[in-house]
DNA sequence: CATAAACTGTTAGTACACAAACTAATTTGC
DNA sequence: GCAAATTAGTTTGTGTACTAACAGTTTATG
């Protein structure tokens, strides 16, 4: 690793305010983006103990196995994925046999989706590798600090 | 909102093990899924006080205009983005004349890349923003809170 | 010095994620 | 009873984000 020349303060940038803004703003302490860093931990986390799927995938899967059925943007708002993501993941997971659909004679716009019995059974084989995943990313930190990390991180919803 | 029957438990799932995993399992109690919650906030309150650029865009300038110059490859390792996600990225902020690159006659294969003087201009004039994201991010928080929230999220990067 | 290994940037492919614009179906409000 | 508003789903377009495979360049090694 070679360090690069820094050379920070150079021209004529308006307001003495926005520079000294500029010239001690911190990329790697900003909120959005350690948590953009922890995010690709967990990702690499998930992907390797649950090759399956992706996380929205199972969070999908996961949902429909919990609640027994439901209509499309209805998965989508109860797991906060919009309209027209949840679109694509329904397909995938359709196209793969794991939840089915049909549209519903009381209301010809909705889709009812729900677990196939091979969805219910990949679900229950891996939900053991799911809370695994969500104890990996959090290893890092004491007992105690996981429930207080978790407490504030609800906060932050 | 209407409520759907639950009907979770119904079939055979192998081992008690998997179905005792299975059915406490609470999606919604996972790192993984609140902090892509936390991140969808982070996600809208960011584009509402920088509609220029995406957060991604922002750090990879904000990076360059901090060290005055990188290569691509090494901007990318500086912010933690892969090779092929950061190509799209420069290619964007050159096209719109915030950056500028030349291949470097020492090493053929490198491309060095700087902030022009319309990039810094732009990055000076919301790195006050910038911070204002991040404080709005952390509102739900006490001082205190904060300070121990980003305390155990750097302990998990 | 030759060549294997490592590195830089590129491309293709998959999968989110959201905005905006659209169709069709259903509710509502007068 | 009917127009207006709402809702469900789709499509398009933009922007991450990562994997895998690739070509050209540089470096390290035998």
């Amino acid at each position: 690793m070679k360090k690069m020349p820094l050379s920070v303060v150079d021209t004529d940038h308006h307001d003495a305010d926005s520079m000294a803004a500029a010239a001690d703003y911190q990329l790697e302490d900003q909120v959005g983006f350690i948590m953009r860093c922890v995010n690709q931990r967990h990702l690499s986390i998930f992907s390797r103990l649950i090759p399956e799927l992706t996380p929205t995938q199972f969070s999908a899967l996961a949902k429909l196995c919990a609640t027994g059925q439901a209509s499309q943007n209805e998965l989508g708002r109860m797991i906060a994925i919009d309209a027209a993501t949840i679109k694509g993941v329904v397909d995938r997971l359709k196209h793969r046999g794991l939840i089915s659909s049909e549209s519903q004679p009381s209301d010809l716009r909705r889709l009812i989706l729900k677990p196939t019995e091979e969805g219910r059974q990949l679900f229950h084989q891996i939900s053991a590798a799911a809370r695994q995943v969500s104890e990996d990313t959090l290893k890092p930190l004491s007992e105690k600090e996981k429930q207080v990390f978790m407490n504030l991180l609800a906060k932050l919803r």
